[in-house]
RNA sequence: GGCGACAUAGCCAAGUGGUAAGGCAGAGCUCUGCAAAAGCUCCAUUCGCCGGUUCGACUCCGGCUGUCGCCUCCA
């Protein structure tokens, strides 16, 4: 079976067929650090890195590109508002991103270029384009032409028509340019605004130019994927499709567009000023990051996505669940494994059954559901050979970049994420009688202090030392090799 | 107004022209001092509504309704 990805140019399934055998180009539209990473960056980003994932695993040597826009309007105008530098702004978003994209375990990019270190290749292009007459100086800038039919595909990307498209042109935009539907490819500069030379006098690149300068430098003029999400589709490809295939004259610049689907947040469009804008590290503070990866793995990639605390919480539930049951199968593998045996391949029939999944479309909604399937029933089935299974379910959470176990996808408690509140902090520092151990020690303390009851058979004073535990977050249970604790919603 | 996506159990969510994966929640049982955890079992005669094609549709076609998104701020 082969890989076939959905196509939004072509609105179709279509088999994925490389523009050099064994190779393939991907170019992702990233991020303009003008604000805050929210989850809607990680949800479009985690789809590009499974994806990437895939066509390695299914053997192509992937070139994956994605930018960073770090220069435009809102860029200038956060700076403005704040009265700091541009690229004051610009630093410390994309380092809130790089710390956000690291936690989410994204693998780098081969090349992430910067708009501002790219000016040469940018005018070269509207350069090329003014020659060409697709492209005009204007008072405030250089524009590329559309109404005059600068290029004749416009509108294919996104599936409107020229006048359909005017129609929709809201208020009048204050630009000194000769069609609704033109666009800027090069901004002049206003006073105040950074700048870079250019044959028009001091200016920035308009928005759209500098991805498609940055596709063509570090990929070709003609690339395999090109990503990004939904809302990027109009006006943002369409008119890199524009600028590009009129520049290089060869169609189309991109084989696949592949488009991400939006994020809602309590069933709404996320958005400041509805106030569920909220922060990618906050909640990578919250919930591990694997669970968010798992979170968005359960969806498909191109559904409009409803994030609620209710969505990530049974997230949570699942992968433990599937955590549990892979280490109960490790286990297994352990007590029956021969002395210095060598620990064995993935099956390759499982694993091509996991491929089939991602095959189509990147399925991972599809995948995730074979896998807890194949693992439970692997438990279930005595039979089944548990360190085969073990290997061949470690490579299926590769495949999705999740961590092998609970451990490392710090879904288990561990002694620093003990922090106890004032009001609970007090309490076990009573019971213990210690005012000066450290949190994890008061709670060790305690767990012991409870033993002693329940050794005793004082069952009223055991539970009443459990439920202090509870109030303070940690929740206890008894097995039989002793008691074992764990912060709440951990483990 | 134009363009598009989606509509499957309490929630999230796969899927197929031949009779509904999985996760969460829930219920019962086992275990347990009681819990928790774990194990076992159960949980959509049905896939928004109405027509059509078909031996047969949730799956294909047409219409309707609803939700959401895009139409130069957007990942």
């Amino acid at each position: 079976m082969a890989l076939r990805l959905y196509n939004s140019r072509t609105r179709s399934l279509e088999p994925f067929a490389p523009l050099q055998a064994g190779r393939a180009s991907i170019y992702v539209c990233g991020m303009t650090p003008s604000f805050h990473p929210h989850l809607g960056h990680a949800r479009t980003f985690l789809t590009f890195d499974v994806l990437r994932r895939h066509l390695m695993a299914r053997g192509y040597e992937v070139t994956y590109v994605q930018n960073v826009t770090d220069i435009d309007d809102r860029i200038i105008e956060r700076a403005a508002t704040e009265g700091v530098p541009w690229d004051d702004i610009v630093s410390r978003y994309l380092a809130e991103y790089e710390a956000c994209a690291q936690r989410l375990g994204l693998l780098k990019p081969d090349h992430e270029p910067r708009a501002t270190r790219e000016m040469s290749a940018i005018v070269d292009i509207v350069n090329g384009l003014v020659q060409k007459g697709a492209a005009y100086e204007s008072g405030d800038g250089v524009y590329f032409a559309v109404e005059e039919g600068a290029f004749p595909h416009y509108g294919e990307l996104s599936h409107q028509s020229i006048d359909e498209l005017r129609a929709g042109v809201r208020v009048a935009v204050r630009e000194d340019k000769r069609g609704r539907l033109d666009f800027a490819l090069w901004k002049k500069a206003k006073p105040g605004e950074p700048t870079w030379p250019s044959p028009w006098g001091p200016g920035r690149p308009g928005w759209h130019i500098e991805c498609s300068a940055m596709a063509r430098k570090y990929l070709a003029d003609q690339i395999d994927i090109h990503g990004g999400a939904a809302d990027l589709i109009f006006p943002h490809h369409e008119n890199e499709v524009a600028q590009t295939e009129t520049y290089t004259g060869k169609v189309p610049m991109a084989n696949f567009w592949v488009h991400a689907g939006l994020l809602n947040v309590d069933g709404q469009k996320m958005s400041k000023s509805l106030g569920n804008f909220t922060p990618l590290t906050q909640i990578l503070d919250r919930y591990p990051a694997a669970v968010v990866r798992y979170l968005f793995l359960q969806t498909g990639y191109r559904k409009p996505s409803n994030f609620t605390a209710e969505s990530i919480d049974a997230a949570g539930k699942g992968l433990r669940g599937l955590y549990a049951d892979l280490d109960a199968l490790r286990a297994r593998a352990k007590s029956n494994a021969a002395p210095g045996s060598r620990s064995p391949a993935p099956s390759p029939a499982s694993l091509e059954e996991f491929d089939a999944y991602l095959d189509d479309d990147l399925n991972t909604a599809g995948a995730v559901g074979w896998l807890q399937t194949y693992v439970k029933c692997s438990l279930k089935d005595g039979g089944a050979d548990a360190s085969i299974v073990v290997a061949t379910a470690q490579q299926c959470l590769e495949r999705f970049g999740l961590p092998s176990d609970a451990e490392s996808a710090g879904l288990t408690a561990t002694s620093s994420q003990v922090k106890l509140n004032k009001a609970a902090r007090m309490e076990l520092s009573i019971i213990a009688g210690e005012r000066e151990a450290s949190d994890l020690e008061l709670v060790e303390k305690v767990i012991s202090a409870r033993d002693d009851a329940r050794k005793a058979k004082d069952w009223a004073k055991s539970d009443r030392l459990r439920d202090a535990l509870a109030r303070a977050g940690i929740a206890v249970k008894d097995t039989p090799s002793g008691a074992q604790w764990s912060v709440d919603g951990r483990s």
